[in-house]
DNA sequence: AGCACGCCGACT
DNA sequence: GTCGGCGTGCTC
């Protein structure tokens, strides 16, 4: 609609008036004029203020814009094509807007970093290529028989550079005619390498797996969201294959989305090897100029497959056929810190935007995604037999609660990690915190070590020789005396991954310990390393946290011992026993591969708290119904939809009054609007309600209604852009949060 | 977020 | 007298 010419004013100067969106939190786009059109999505250079910056065009108008202030002109225009198009425009428009979110800011996120600086598209590439831009050419060349040559070798070929042009005979001529007929044209986006695959058999599916397939492939073109549904083992990349498969062999293009996890390559390897197609991956650890470079590639309309995390949901993929995200359960999928949003709404609006299929996978759905699909918003296809053949694991509740302090294991774990051992298979301790102590504590007046700038307690570092703060930067030495009551008796309270580790090593003295979390991973290559000492099969014992459970898969490991788990069974945060479900089936899930069952224990000290007996059946399902009627009867996600409003300050009252005030207002506001269905939380602190020395507040809206939580935030917004944010105050709309702060 | 403007304290 | 502290407000 909006690709119209803004031609304007009469004659002889005509200008063109657009809005731009600039990489600051400003909820607005600034309106600019150009002495010629430019492309929606285009780079621009402009002056805001005394600075210049980098802006994309986001709008052009049609008429004269009758505005109050002096319309200044665009310095420049960055690149001769547009960075972004008119779809990614739309969607960052809805993002922003539904999650209330600085415009500008937000399409910049969606940018890789590269892009963000003034420097041209062509300082990325030394020389440019050739493409062919125009679909008829019978009438234009029937008489020139050299120029429908090269145009047809180019058709056939992904851009190519000149000099392989010229290598195969064609004449720079040639190509300048072509080029002047405007039947192809110069692009500084390099040709996909395209791989060649002897390995193209075809995969043997079940059932279940074709139903899954055949139902969204049959909605190619239309709108529809999927579940797919499938325990570990069920086979469901051998689903996400055969998706790909179908919609490339169609010509189009298919984004897989997939959490922050390291391990994409091993994903990216089997669809490069199976599907005749360039595999492109985005993620964090590519060098700034690659990722640009990735990221380009896929403005190009040939069949290619993404594999991306959360900011992939919108780069631009003009011929986009399918959208998959997999483990949809994933909190990573929403960004937590600055820009707020999810991706699993935004690849959904993107879909029904475009009028495509987009398939949601997990083993353990989100209560949200299950929901749609009891509503029949979504279609849920399940995979309920492990393809592989191998078994569920066997599980075991272990009570902890008899246990010394100075004791880890219970003698049943114990003799069963030494039988495991003993018949050369390894062992996952899995313990959800990392250091070697949560806290220290002075044993005669009980004092304990806490982080100055925040409410927390410091964690006891082995490897560093230091307490470190989990929630900020500090580090403090250990002291040697207590600083309150100045006794030497201080002790470790509590155990992380190094305490265990240290522990496991004195147990079992023969066999290899190794530690697995942000600490031990942080040097590049150090998960690899890990990993490989993991696949040579021999018996080991593997300490680690969270992170083991994402994507890794060891056939030898058998026994996974869960630790530790008892704050998920009664946190304050209504989803942590979704979460540690889905957390503990995923671990579960990690031992007992191929021919070998899996055994899982859990020790903890609430035996009978009925998640456990979810999990002991491996019963999701049921957990989930059960879960959601508590939801529903206490008015809380997915039942009724939530926005938290945050403010911080670095004088502890300033938020606080300063949030009180917007309560009471939407307060006055709801009683002038009797029927509204939203509720309106008191002003309350955050869960730690100091960090990094920001006093931390929030207020809680809530709504079976979305239409009328929006409406409410609308007027909180309002409230707030009132409030600038300054050097000492700031604020942010979080919708649907998933996080107690 | 940047950046300028503007209004109060300690200094060559 | 003025240099600079940061509180406030604006950016097409």
């Amino acid at each position: 609609m909006s690709e119209q010419t803004s031609l304007l004013l009469t004659s002889d100067n005509p200008l063109y008036f657009f809005e731009i969106a600039i990489n600051r939190p400003l909820f607005q786009s600034f309106t600019y004029a150009f002495k010629k059109d430019i492309p929606m999505g285009s780079r621009v250079i402009v002056t805001v203020g005394n600075s210049t910056e980098v802006g994309i065009v986001i709008e052009k108008h049609l008429i004269t814009p009758e505005v109050d202030f002096s319309i200044n002109p665009i310095d420049e225009v960055i690149d001769d094509t547009p960075t972004v198009n008119s779809e990614v425009i739309e969607i960052a428009k809805w993002t922003s807007q539904y999650f209330f979110q600085p415009i500008g800011e937000l399409l910049f996120t969606f940018l890789p970093n590269y892009l963000k600086q003034a420097k041209p598209l062509n300082s990325l590439y030394t020389e440019g290529y050739l493409r062919t831009n125009h679909p008829q050419t019978e009438s234009l060349l029937k008489n020139a028989k050299k120029q429908q040559e090269a145009f047809n070798l180019l058709n056939e070929n992904a851009p190519t550079s000149k000099s392989t042009l010229l290598a195969q005979g064609i004449k720079s001529n040639t190509l300048l005619e072509l080029c002047k007929k405007g039947l192809i044209e110069k692009t500084l986006i390099p040709p996909t390498p395209s791989y060649t695959s002897e390995s193209n058999a075809p995969l043997k599916l079940n059932q279940e797996q074709t139903n899954a397939v055949q139902a969204v492939v049959e909605h190619k073109d239309q709108f529809g969201c999927f579940l797919l549904e499938g325990i570990t083992g069920s086979g469901k990349t051998e689903v996400y294959l055969h998706i790909c498969k179908s919609f490339l062999s169609v010509g189009q293009q298919v984004l897989l989305l997939v959490p922050e996890i390291g391990l994409t390559s091993q994903l990216a390897e089997r669809l490069e090897s199976q599907l005749n197609t360039p595999v492109i991956t985005l993620h964090s650890n590519l060098a700034n100029k690659e990722r640009a470079s990735r990221w380009l590639q896929t403005q190009q309309s040939q069949p290619m497959v993404i594999i991306g995390t959360r900011s992939a949901v919108a780069c631009p993929l003009p011929n986009l056929g399918c959208i998959i995200l997999d483990e949809e359960h994933d909190s990573s999928f929403k960004q937590q810190e600055g820009i707020r949003y999810h991706s699993r709404s935004v690849a959904i609006k993107r879909a029904q935007l475009r009028g495509l299929p987009v398939v949601l996978g997990s083993a353990t759905p989100s209560l949200e995604t299950l929901t749609n699909t009891y509503q029949q918003r979504f279609q849920h296809l399940r995979l309920t037999k492990r393809a592989t053949g191998a078994r569920l694991p066997k599980t075991q509740i272990q009570d902890a609660s008899t246990l010394n302090p100075d004791q880890i294991f219970t003698a049943d774990t114990l003799s069963t990690i030494k039988a495991t051992l003993a018949s050369k298979q390894q062992v996952l301790v899995f313990i959800n915190r990392r250091g070697f102590a949560p806290t220290l504590q002075c044993n005669q007046c009980h004092w304990v070590a806490e982080c100055e700038q925040c409410d927390v307690a410091l964690t006891l570092h082995q490897s560093t020789n230091s307490m470190d703060c989990h929630h900020c930067e500090a580090k403090h030495p250990i002291p040697k005396r207590c600083p309150k009551c100045n006794s030497p008796y201080l002790s470790p309270l509590g155990y992380g991954t190094e305490r265990i580790e240290h522990e496991l090593i004195q147990t079992f003295p023969d066999f290899p310990i190794i530690r697995m979390d942000r600490d031990s991973t942080q040097n590049k290559g150090s998960l690899e390393k890990i990993r490989n000492q993991l696949l040579e099969d021999s018996p080991c014992i593997l300490v680690g946290t969270q992170m083991v459970a994402k994507g890794h898969n060891f056939p030898n490991l058998t026994l996974t011992v869960v630790l530790n788990c008892d704050n998920g069974l009664y946190s304050q945060d209504f989803r942590a026993k979704e979460t540690l479900l889905q957390n503990l089936i995923q671990v579960g899930g990690r031992s007992g591969r191929a021919d070998k069952p899996g055994q899982v224990i859990i020790q903890t000290s609430f035996v009978d708290h009925p998640l456990l007996k979810f999990f002991e059946q491996q019963d999701y399902q049921g957990f989930a119904k059960e879960e959601l009627t508590h939801r529903k009867n206490i008015g809380l996600p997915p039942y009724h939809h939530q926005a938290a409003i945050r403010m911080q300050s670095l004088m502890d009252n300033k938020a606080f009054t300063q949030l009180m005030s917007l309560e009471q207002a939407l307060k006055t506001y709801k009683t002038n609007h009797p029927g509204d269905n939203v509720e309106i939380s008191l002003t309350m602190p955050a869960a730690i309600e100091r960090k990094s020395n920001w006093y931390r507040y929030l207020i809680m809206l809530s709504s079976p209604d979305r239409k009328q939580l929006h409406h409410y935030l609308n007027v909180a917004h309002h409230f707030l852009i009132q409030t600038p944010r300054t050097r000492k105050l700031k604020w942010v709309i979080d919708v649907d949060p998933l996080d107690t702060w």
